[in-house]
DNA sequence: CCATGTCAATACGCTACAGTATGTTTAAGC
DNA sequence: GCTTAAACATACTGTAGCGTATTGACATGG
């Protein structure tokens, strides 16, 4: 186990600031913003540090991009991925489950997490939350005025939508189905 | 600056566990577990790590033994300080409201994402975090049920309350009240 | 007053990691 | 084939932090 370890294969032997930014959020996820050690992603990538250094000045320049990167993906990929042709009842189911189909979104929802904890200590982090934040619960009370819900009632149902995305993985984890079910007519609204 | 730093006065100039376990908690609050420093720890206490090694053996049993005081102070303290004579509906309330009154709260709150966290890569942790989940969700069921909702909704929006009370801090910040007082009404029921 | 248990300070070795300096490979352009 | 710049490796310094070993302060009971 000497040059092909773990993640990215030798493919692409060359990298970009965006693959250290990917692992980088990788590592985000699974032990928080104090657990992404330059070292650490080098040898998840396969590389030693000497590249890292090469796309970026220092740690700290990493954090930043990361949190671009996370608020680019965080609003317009997912919000114009959605834009299609369904009606905006499928499109809120869509994305009432999105956080739970699968492990990608389990791991981006775990990020989620990780950010909102490194926001408690870090300006940058908390800013790019709130704008995260902002951005999709008002992008789901959109929704649900699309739905028939009352002025009034979006905002507030966009903000229990919203909490229910972020922590709810566990909380279903051992529910029979049309409890998880009943959750989601609850948000969205009663069944026509 | 030499002794009396920052968190604790030298009147109680001997600490046990308790102590180190409370501070402990502040600081996974603050940078989650990879936070958790020794070191930082004691200088907050106002003493040195020669005090740490005394009452535990290493690093990993204060991690227990952070575990353990959290699940205790999660599920029996605040239970049993809600069981008083108030009707279910206003203890539902207060319930509810319990993550945003105060820093005190707020902190507790953010104890309860940094275990979120932790438990992605601890076995743990995963399962505290579960045992917790588990009976604060059942106590706002049982809750909800004496106020009238139904058998099945029960645990549906008791699930919803629960995501509600662990993330909704910052999405509130900026919202007027009335949309809060609804997203009150919306997990706990019409008003009656 | 001294013996013992409790709690803390000091000194030390060790590893992980950030950052720097500099050498080495690889591909493109001419 | 030679040059150049991008991408990475290697070797190094400095520091933060874990854990250990030893010693010191302080109280209490004998």
């Amino acid at each position: 186990m000497a040059k092909n370890s773990t993640a990215t294969k030798r493919d692409t032997p060359r990298l970009d600031s965006q693959a250290w930014i990917a692992a980088a959020l990788e590592m985000l996820e699974a032990h928080g913003i104090n657990g992404v050690r330059v070292e650490l992603i080098a040898r998840n990538l396969g590389v030693t540090k000497g590249s890292f250094y090469w796309h970026f000045k220092d740690r700290d320049a990493l954090h930043s991009a990361m949190l671009e990167s996370w608020r680019r993906r965080a609003t317009l990929s997912l919000i114009e991925r959605l834009d299609r042709d369904l009606p905006p009842r499928e499109r809120l189911l869509t994305l009432l489950r999105l956080p739970f189909a699968g492990p990608r979104s389990d791991q981006a929802a775990a990020v989620e997490l990780a950010v909102r904890l490194w926001g408690r200590h870090d300006a940058r982090a908390l800013a790019a939350l709130r704008e995260v934040d902002q951005l999709r619960t008002e992008y789901i009370a959109q929704l649900l005025r699309q739905c028939g819900v009352s002025e009034h009632e979006a905002r507030s149902r966009a903000i229990l939508a919203y909490a229910y995305m972020r922590v709810g993985q566990l909380l279903i984890e051992g529910e029979a189905p049309d409890v998880v079910t009943l959750c989601e007519q609850l948000l969205i609204g009663a069944t026509p």
